[in-house]
DNA sequence: ATAAAAAGTGAGTAATCACTCACTATAAAA
DNA sequence: TTTTATAGTGAGTGATTACTCACTTTTTAT
C-alpha cells in the first residue's frame, strides 16, 4: 500500500472501538448513536431510544456526554479530521515536492480511490456530517478551519507542482477547485447515498470521473 | 424571453400567495414555515414557533394541515414540480426534435441559466427539499417518480439527438448524466448555499462551467 | 337581515423530550 | 481486606411537543 493509504483508511468505527479511555458501554453508545442519527436525522433522533439500542441506562449517556449535542459533536469533528487525512499524507505534501515520477492523473487516481475507500467504510458518518453541517455551526467552524489551514493549501501547492510541470490548464486554482471538488464528490454521494443498492463497476466509474476531470482541467 | 424560461423562472413563494384557496394568513404560515425548517430543519422546528412567526393561532395551522408532515409535504411536492419544470418545456420536448438551430451548447447555457434562477429565487425552498430528502420517504417516492417519469426520458432523449448531431462523445447516456448532474447541481449548491455571500462573477462562472462540460463530453 | 358555512382562536392534553440525582455495582488503589 | 474512585442505573424533573376541541369571529349565501 502506498504511503497515501496506510493512514487514512480504516473505518473510523473500528477505530473508536481501540480508543483508548473508552468503556465497552461508552463504545455501544457511540455505535447506536450513529446508527439512528445517520437513519433520522440529530433533531428527530432522542437520547432514550440511543439508550434502548445501545443497552445502557439514558443516564449512562449523561456519565459520558454532557449533553445531547456534545454528543454529535464527539461523533463528528473526528470525521471531519480524518477527512483531511490524505492532505497530511507524504504524497501530498513531499512526495510532490520531491519531483516523484508520477503524474496528475495517477495522483487524481490514488487520491480518488482512497476517499472512495474512506466514504465506503463510513457511509454513515459521511452523511451525519453533511447534514448535520447544514445546521450546527460548530461543526461548520471546525469544518472551516481544517479545510482553510490544512486542506486548502495542500490543495493549491499540488495544483501549483502540476500546473508547473504543464500538465494542469492555466486556470486559477479556485476555479480547478469548484470543478474538481464537486465532481469527487458528487460521485461519492451519487454511489454511496443516492444510488448505494446499484450494482456498480466501480473501477471504471472511477477512471471514467478521473477521464472527465483531466479533459476539464488537463492539458 | 424563450420558450424555456416563461413557464419555469418566478419564486414560487410569490406564486404561493397567487394560488387560489388560500387565506392571507395561510399564506402567512407557509412563509413562515419555509423560513424556519430552512434554518434549522424539520424536525427542529416546533409548530409554535411557526404559528409565532406568522403571527397566527397555533390552531390554525391545524385548520389548514392535519398534521405538522403535512405541512412538510405541501411545502416540499410543488418544489419537485418545478424542479423538474423546464423538462417539461417546449425547448425540451418540441424544439430539439424540430431540428432547431441550437447547438447542444447553447442549450446548456439556457438550462443551466433557467435552472440558476430557479435556484436564485428559492434559495430556502432548495435547501429544504436536499435536507428533508434524506429522511422522509414520501418526499423520496415524489422525487422518484418524477425522475422516473419526466427528468429522466427528457434528458434521454435531448441527449439522443445531440449526439446523433455528433456534438456529443458516444458515451452511455446514464454516464453523462452522472457526470453533468453533479457539476451543474454542485455549482449550484456551492453558489447559493456553501458561499452565497462570496462576491460571483455570475456569468463568467455558468460560461466556466459549460466548458467543464463540454470538455468532458464534448466532441 | 338572517342563516349557514368557513376561518381563526387559545386553553388544554397526553406524550415525549433532554437532563438530574441519589443510589448501587464494579474496578483500582491502598 | 478496606478504601476510594469510577461507571452505571432508572425513577423523577420541568419544559416542550404535536395536536384537539369547544368556542368566537368573519365571510358567504339566501
Amino acid at each position: 500500500m502506498s504511503e497515501i493509504d496506510k493512514s487514512t483508511l480504516h473505518s473510523m468505527t473500528e477505530e473508536l472501538s481501540e480508543a483508548e479511555n473508552m468503556t465497552p458501554k461508552q463504545i455501544k453508545i457511540l455505535e447506536a448513536a450513529i446508527e439512528i442519527i445517520s437513519e433520522k436525522g440529530y433533531s428527530a433522533t432522542s437520547t432514550s431510544e440511543i439508550a434502548k439500542r445501545a443497552g445502557v441506562a439514558e443516564g449512562t449517556i449523561f456519565r459520558h456526554y454532557r449533553t445531547k449535542k456534545d454528543l454529535l459533536i464527539s461523533i463528528v469533528k473526528p470525521v471531519i479530521t480524518h477527512f483531511s487525512a490524505p492532505f497530511f499524507a507524504k504524497k501530498f505534501v513531499e512526495e510532490v515536492f520531491q519531483e516523484s515520477h508520477t503524474n496528475f492523473e495517477d495522483f487524481l487516481y490514488a487520491f480518488i480511490k482512497n476517499r472512495f475507500e474512506f466514504a465506503k467504510s463510513n457511509i454513515p458518518l459521511v452523511k451525519i456530517l453533511l447534514q448535520e453541517l447544514a445546521f450546527h455551526s460548530e461543526i461548520q467552524a471546525t469544518y472551516k478551519k481544517v479545510f482553510m489551514e490544512k486542506i486548502y493549501p495542500a490543495v493549491n501547492r499540488t495544483l501549483n507542482y502540476y500546473k508547473e510541470q504543464g500538465q494542469i490548464k492555466d486556470l486559477p486554482n479556485d476555479t480547478i477547485i469548484r470543478m474538481m471538488a464537486p465532481t469527487i464528490i458528487g460521485f461519492l454521494i451519487t454511489r454511496f447515498i443516492v444510488q448505494p443498492n446499484k450494482e456498480w463497476d466501480d473501477e471504471a466509474e472511477i477512471k471514467q470521473t478521473i477521464t472527465y476531470i483531466m479533459n476539464g482541467i488537463g492539458k
